[in-house]
DNA sequence: ACCTGAACACCGTTCAAGT
DNA sequence: ACCTGAACACCGTTCAAGT
């Protein structure tokens, strides 16, 4: 793990370093926002220091040592702040609802960024062992100790993280085809077209669920959110962990 | 949607291409035994190219427009099958049980493949009507219409599907680092030294934890599978659902 | 209809060399 | 300590041309 960048310890720069100056936090808050503009797909270190206006290598100094150590620091970077001002008086199911509300927020405010914590087991634990210890103490008031521990954190963590990254999965990279329809207007038309007769309960729901539930939809969760269905899991999860809380809660 | 590839209708093959005689099923096959060997991120159309013993080119010609298209193939032939052989003569609630248990199953014989189900939008929604009318049946046989429908719905596809994907999350490509350690001796280390004063539950539940939940694990569900987790998120989510529902189950 | 071969514009990563 | 510049071995994608 060592990325040549121990923390600013008032380094006097010299030469060209002075004059170019960057860290690694500056690398990687780059990073995020060209992820945010361009997607996680079309990503590249190359243009990221063309962007910063540097060597391609410089990425390999600040950074560790490939572009996933990379997408390691973003997600460290984006996870950090996890459990920074949750309030500890509450009674334990209200801090799980607190704990996993804001995870969704977090993840919302960088949606193309979804994906490396969803979908990528490599996002330095150590910064999230704060948030580890928080949902196991809410588990643990909420009379779930020992063996009971691991699939009621799971199931949570699984279920609600899971359900975000889902619901932020980013949509295909849009070129419009030969006759100048892009996927989205293609999908679309398919989805009106649900055969009534094969399919009686979607067509008639499709009001109610065209582009709104996930496998019949065009536009990801960063354009279209899915509140009430977050909610409705979340609420789900926390009554039902309460109702069969192994022992009696403290 | 051209692919150039109108199914099989006893075509007379002429030429070189007599001799190679490939199909797009072909194609999607190789292109899925190929992820799961090297892994997704590894994955490269000139290396299947080369694995088939053709040009680059015939990937394009087979599949329609781009690798994106590729994924998508992949990911319809995966959960084409999904709903097959579902017993459909069983109360609703066992039948949503049964759907997501089939789910998991099936992501499961192709983990590697497991991000594109859950991480990316685009993956041929027409073959899936039958899996979402599936669904949709059942949640209206236990009392969920119009309004209902969708965040039921999207709680339980979110959730699940979302699980199965944090639960194959691909560990990253492993190479030793400069004294010959992989990230997992190193993961596994740092989790072991948890700091019972600052982290006293997760230092204690570390024998329960330790590579078991999802933030403190080094190895995926493909090697260290949450059955146990998932059953538990399954019985919270239909119990719940069948607790409140809006109407009575037909 | 199906495939080849070459070409284009890009990558990620490493390494010696500069200041 | 921090950065440049060049080099290497690869990509994805397109297109004219072959049979």
């Amino acid at each position: 793990m060592t990325t040549g960048n121990d923390e600013e310890k008032g380094k006097v720069l010299r030469g060209r370093a002075a004059a170019v100056g960057l860290n690694k936090n500056q690398v990687v808050a780059a990073a995020i926002a060209q992820i945010g503009e361009k997607g996680l797909a079309a990503f590249s270190l190359r243009e990221l220091a063309r962007k910063l206006g540097v060597s391609p290598a410089v990425i390999y100094w600040h950074v560790g040592g490939a572009k996933e150590d990379l997408y390691a620091e973003i997600s460290a970077s984006i996870t950090g702040t996890l459990s920074e001002g949750l309030d500890a008086d509450m009674p334990w199911d209200d801090r799980l609802r607190q704990v996993f509300l804001k995870y969704r927020e977090l993840v919302h405010r960088h949606p193309a960024v979804a994906p490396l914590l969803g979908a990528q087991m490599k996002s330095n634990g150590v910064a999230n062992l704060d948030w580890v210890e928080t949902i196991l103490s809410a588990l643990h008031d909420g009379g779930y100790r020992g063996d009971a521990l691991r699939p009621a954190f799971n199931a949570l963590v699984g279920g609600l993280a899971g359900f975000v990254t889902m619901e932020l999965a980013p949509p295909p990279v849009s070129k419009p085809d030969s006759e100048g329809e892009t996927w989205q207007d293609l999908f679309a038309k398919r989805v009106a077209q649900t055969d009534p007769e094969l399919y009686p309960l979607t067509a008639a729901a499709l009001p109610e669920i065209s582009n709104r539930i996930f496998v019949l939809r065009w536009q990801s969760g960063a354009e279209i959110p899915y509140n009430d269905s977050f909610e409705l899991l979340l609420d789900l999860l926390v009554e039902g962990l309460k109702a069969r809380a192994p022992a009696p809660p403290s």
